[in-house]
DNA sequence: TCCAATCTTGATATTTTCTTGATGTCTTTG
DNA sequence: CAAAGACATCAAGAAAATATCAAGATTGGA
């Protein structure tokens, strides 16, 4: 759950933002951190957080006013943190967008449980990474891979190969890199592998597998998914 | 947003069951109310209500084995009232499936606004407690499952992992995904419960056992319903 | 205590996937 | 044009994963 997820803290007080650091990366987050309010919009619009903590009281601009802005482009879930306790406050950020609000001082324990609870709700459904190109559409998220709606079945490393294909969709993939990702490091040499793989993913993914228009070879070079 | 939306309200106290029928009738709500914590799970099944609001404090069943049990069938948002204020019950409670946890006493308010952030969670795909697929039917408030209208017998064990299937139709379970959530973290190596579960419940419910239609195998991954 | 249901374990059969080699085709270049 | 290198295709045997069956062990209730 947890794991790996990316958190972007916004908080003006260095002990608050070295408190999160340090506890949440204890519990495998991923902790950014930003001291003002419009460093931390275009901090979250280049990391792309699972999780925004933001404090309501910053030097530049209101925290009401960043969440605003957020909301203007993601629904990255966001939880506020605020040493005001009043309702109408609450109220304001729960309306403008927040998933919840803590007041300071706040549990850490209280906290990464309501971190969880937006994790959960960002699960169904929101992050179905959707790969389409032809008649051919790939969900990621669910391991669905079908061909003008109706399901492929590929084996376990047919699979890695075209989800390492679709995550560098476009670009030339070398045969070292192809076969170090999907087969491993001592697996480079075996390039004969990449001709029954792809010879295989072609039959089962090609309109016409001789004349392939998605799986494309790079001669000399690689295999490169048309984008 | 609140148009018409059906709220169920869990709590024993009368004048809080009073005070929230005609603060939240005011703003537009249908409210629903159950004293008793059975009642209330009954009541949601019949009701299929779009938020709960569950007192922690009953007189027949505690309110976390409550949230715990309406959890076994439906995400329907459920925002905690209790006087506790301890961390670990806020704690215990959120992950149980709480979507929030408010203390008593509470601002109506601030009841309103959190109300509007499980709405807005709510949206996308609402869970079904009705399962339907083939020949077969599953009822996962009542645990009733039937085959062209006959009931068919589950072991404990049986119905926890066709639950979990059902819960995450259409998307791969992986083996061990499968082993922590049905059998515990402790039993995540031990894949031959899954080969013999597996073939228990597609003897109970598949046409034809040796050709899967529902109960999907993915080698080298894991398992999948069909949706 | 005993019974009945369920869980656990092991042996064996079946299916799927991986690996390998043989052979054919295409493209480039001397 | 011929030859070499790179790529594609096919198929069979090996290995791994999955399915099936059934006998002991456990457990909870009559």
């Amino acid at each position: 759950m947890s794991s790996g997820a990316r958190v972007l803290v916004i908080d003006d007080e260095v002990q608050i933002r070295r408190f999160l650091r340090i506890s949440l990366e204890a519990n495998g987050y991923e902790v950014h951190e930003a001291a003002a309010g419009l460093d931390g919009i275009s901090r979250a619009a280049q990391l792309r957080p699972d999780l925004i903590i933001l404090d309501m009281g910053l030097p530049d601009i209101d925290g009401l006013e960043v969440l605003r802005r957020l909301r203007e482009w993601t629904t990255t879930p966001t939880i506020i943190l605020s040493v005001r306790d009043a309702d109408d406050d609450k109220v304001a950020a729960l309306d403008a967008g927040a998933d919840d609000y803590l007041t300071k001082p706040f549990s850490l324990e209280e906290l990464m449980a309501r971190m969880r609870v937006t994790q959960r709700h960002a699960l169904p459904g929101s992050q179905s990474h959707l790969f389409k190109a032809g008649d051919i559409a790939v969900d990621l998220s669910r391991r669905l891979v079908t061909r003008n709606g109706e399901a492929v079945k590929l084996t376990p490393t047919e699979y890695a190969l075209l989800r390492l294909l679709i995550q560098h969709a476009g670009r030339v993939l070398t045969h070292k890199q192809i076969l170090r990702e999907v087969w491993g490091p001592e697996y480079v040499e075996e390039t004969h592998y990449l001709r029954v793989y792809f010879a295989q993913l072609r039959q089962k993914l090609e309109e016409n597998p001789s004349l392939p228009a998605l799986i494309l070879t790079e001669p000399g070079v690689g295999y490169r998914l048309a984008a």
